[in-house]
DNA sequence: TTAAGACCATGTAGTAGCTATAGGGTCAAG
DNA sequence: CTTGACCCTATAGCTACTACATGGTCTTAA
């Protein structure tokens, strides 16, 4: 199939597959006489795989890694586990700092009630530092 | 004060301060004979608000656009308290989508444990999308 | 025959918020 | 007169795309 179809199919855009080409995550497909690339069904799969690990976060560096990983079937997967396990600690950072921040935020929400002037905005002030510390 | 006196002080690289003022978020400061940038301590206050509002996830332009606010003391500060009140829901979305993504990925940790090959890592069969559901 | 429209190609630039590097000028101390 | 610390500008790099410019290819219809 040509690059409009597996695009549709796989729900990217065309330039999306070119740019993992050029990244080296996807296999530089056979082309027609006229130079246009045609894919067949393994292209697909590995697009959705890349496709899959990006809905979990993971950058494309970490999907280099993990598809060298399946490429090794031999191997013992504990470095396939240990990369998630990274991952995940990172997303439970993330969540923490987030909610750290939240707070952070509501607290400041609440130095202002909508009706004054810029001057006396106490979110205004509280941004600049000179004010009550907001946590 | 210098511009690597002002960077130290607000704990700012010295590049990340000319970036503000090509930005516009930090006024050109006078300029020495020898083109040495000479910064005012309103310089250091403008800086150390945008630092603040950095710290709390705002982008560079909703930083412009407080700036505005500040700049019209007159003004009623209703549109603040609705810049931060958008952040507040960004932030909240933000969280949520990061707790479902966290148990995503916990679901798929627990496919393999550790001591198989590649071949029969249960990780890398879910990231290939041809396994049981992970959600 | 030709013109329209859909598809494909490459290369380049843009997004956010910096950070780093190249290649140079300035200034004080030893 | 050289070393070192500091400053200048301009440009490229990072992530993961997305968009645009410019042009080739192919099919179909007037």
């Amino acid at each position: 199939m040509r690059i409009g179809q597996l695009a549709h199919q796989a729900g990217v855009d065309i330039q999306t597959i070119r740019f993992y080409e050029r990244r080296g995550l996807l296999p530089p497909p056979n082309r027609q006489d006229n130079g246009y690339r045609i894919y067949k069904a393994h292209h697909a799969d590995k697009l959705l795989f890349i496709r899959r690990c990006r809905s979990f976060g993971m950058s494309l560096e970490e999907i280099g890694v993990l598809q060298s990983y399946q490429e090794q079937p031999q191997q013992p997967c504990v470095a396939v586990n240990e990369l998630l396990d990274r991952h995940i600690t990172q997303v439970r950072a993330q969540i923490a700092s987030l909610q750290a921040l939240e707070n952070q935020l509501v607290t400041l929400r609440g130095c202002c009630d909508n009706g004054r002037q810029s001057l006396d905005c106490g979110i205004l002030s509280g941004l600049l530092g000179d004010d009550k510390p907001l946590s």
